[in-house]
DNA sequence: TTGTAGGCGTTATCAT
DNA sequence: ATGATAACGCCTACAA
């Protein structure tokens, strides 16, 4: 016999009534629930939570896709975890290692309904197979996607990258390097689409020779700017992809005794803890408000309710690296 | 109706050969099992995990206690999280962010059956008032425990600690720094036992003035140089508290233009990507099979089986700071 | 304020 | 090889 049905025997009351005491109904005679609360203190009762799921249809469980948890999407879990705890909601976290049938575990467990919805940090399935899931419950996506399959609440960085260019100019820095992340992504065109037409748009030339791909940590940067270093003609300032890799360039150019920022003018991007530490110019990248705004996305369909969702930006901050 | 009942309707079969299929059971005649199947599939079946819980009385889920996730923990974790999915299990993180209140949660949902086992990495509620909840479920440790209460897989620093300074000694470094992370930790105290042992042993001073405290990444690193090279007498060996600190440590050496490890020898912790790329010499910290090793501690209790685990040991591994 | 009865979607134990 | 029936532990109209 179940704990729940020993509360009914020894009180005396009803299945109902106990449900009742169980779930703070306000419909409780005052000394009826203290006596079934008594009970329940005494038997060590606590509810059964698959019970639960399977009676009121729900798991209050959130997937996260990742290819594996690596250090620059930290931060954003953390802060998509603890949005999804204000909500009650737990976090299940399905690291795939690139491996596409082990992703596909997180959509069968949302069609499955182990959980209530799906954010997707980073995913290796094509989103076209992907988004068919969308049936089965609500799925987010912090990963740029192509339009039209699963909804996203990346931003473009294109507009941020501007923001950092635009600043390098303004301080009469002309010969400027750029150095991206990953060769195909979105966020590698638009940051170069970005600088290729501002720097036409003020009639300067187009250094595509000072690009650098597949730069994404700080010893990628380091490496960078001694490939830089080394041509004839050296850049005199640098947009990075990530905070970590402007602070290997940063360690790299002080090894060379470059003055900083007068032969050598460094933006980082995220406006991580690293860069503020270490005096970095950077872009700043709302990704606290990106983690809840993804949250609020998925509460949204599942509670029905409507949280209104944070307009974001980036902006640009100034320190002693421009 | 569910659909689970559909089948059973259009097949003309009850829910016990239905049940059979669905769970390949051997037991069924090969036509039944295709034209029942057959009926699955075209009714996009899925069985609703939450059903299955509730009747088999598992989930397959085992809760992560962290804090929150920060770098030193991310190798562990993804080992972990790969070792539970080989065996079926998914894992859920409770981050507490310093609260104890948000880490009972994890408790809690040890005792209603949301979870089937529990690890902590790292928690912030005392250890006494934790380990009632072992009747509930099983519960393992990566953090070292004071003794007799949760079992831990950890291993005892001080003897990886003392492999590092034998090797120092060895090559002729008698005046010895040490970094050390928390304060109070068990670790720390280990590590300075088999410091403080071994150079009383060997009749060398103990220099309690080079000891630095609560010294975790980079940045606390390079300051920790910075310090300690500013004093009268300044050490010609260091001996770190994990690989990031020993990265930083060489970082601002560098900047010194120190000779690398003639005037200052360098010793890190973990054997991270991290010391391999850099060249530093470390102390391989058998971090994966200390993950699975935890998941084995969970599933023998869980499945009832007996997996053995791997007996571990630090091991030194020489580079270019030593 | 309390109770009755049915439902949530499976698994499992008997029979047949 | 298949079926009937109960069990898993809780929620929720609806009725009283």
């Amino acid at each position: 016999m179940s704990k729940f049905e020993q509360i009914m025997l020894l009180s005396g009351y009803s299945r109902a009534t106990v449900s009742r005491v169980i779930n703070n109904s306000p419909n409780v005679n005052k000394e009826t629930r203290e006596k079934i609360l008594q009970i329940m203190k005494q038997l060590d009762y606590a509810p059964n939570r698959n019970a639960v799921a399977l009676s009121i249809g729900r798991t209050n469980q959130i997937g996260i896709v990742i290819v594996s948890l690596i250090e620059i999407t930290i931060s954003f879990l953390n802060h998509f975890i603890e949005a999804a705890l204000r909500y009650g909601f737990q976090t299940i976290i399905y690291t795939s290692q690139g491996d596409k049938a082990k992703e596909m575990q997180a959509f069968e467990d949302l069609r499955s309904k182990r959980v209530d919805g799906l954010l997707i940090v980073t995913c290796v399935n094509d989103p076209g197979k992907l988004s068919a899931y969308g049936r089965y419950g609500p799925i987010i996506s912090w990963q740029r996607m192509r339009k039209g399959q699963i909804p996203s609440i990346s931003m473009d960085q294109g507009e941020g990258y501007r923001l950092g260019l635009e600043h390098l100019l303004a301080k009469g820095f002309t010969r400027i390097a750029n150095i991206f992340g990953r060769s195909g992504s979105l966020n590698t065109r638009s940051r170069r689409l970005a600088y290729e037409s501002t720097m036409k748009q003020q009639g300067l030339p187009v250094r595509a020779d000072w690009y650098r791909y597949e730069v994404y940590g700080m010893l990628d940067g380091e490496e960078a700017w001694r490939s830089l270093s080394a041509m004839q003609e050296v850049p005199e300032a640098i947009l990075c992809s990530n905070d970590y890799v402007a602070a290997g360039i940063l360690n790299e150019a002080r090894r060379q005794n470059l003055d900083i920022p007068e032969q050598l003018a460094i933006i980082g991007f995220d406006d991580t803890e690293l860069s503020a530490s270490l005096g970095i110019t950077t872009i700043h990248n709302p990704i606290k408000e990106q983690a809840w705004n993804a949250f609020y996305h998925l509460w949204n369909q599942i509670g029905g309710e409507s949280l209104e969702q944070s307009k974001l930006s980036f902006q640009l901050v100034e320190r002693q690296t421009t």
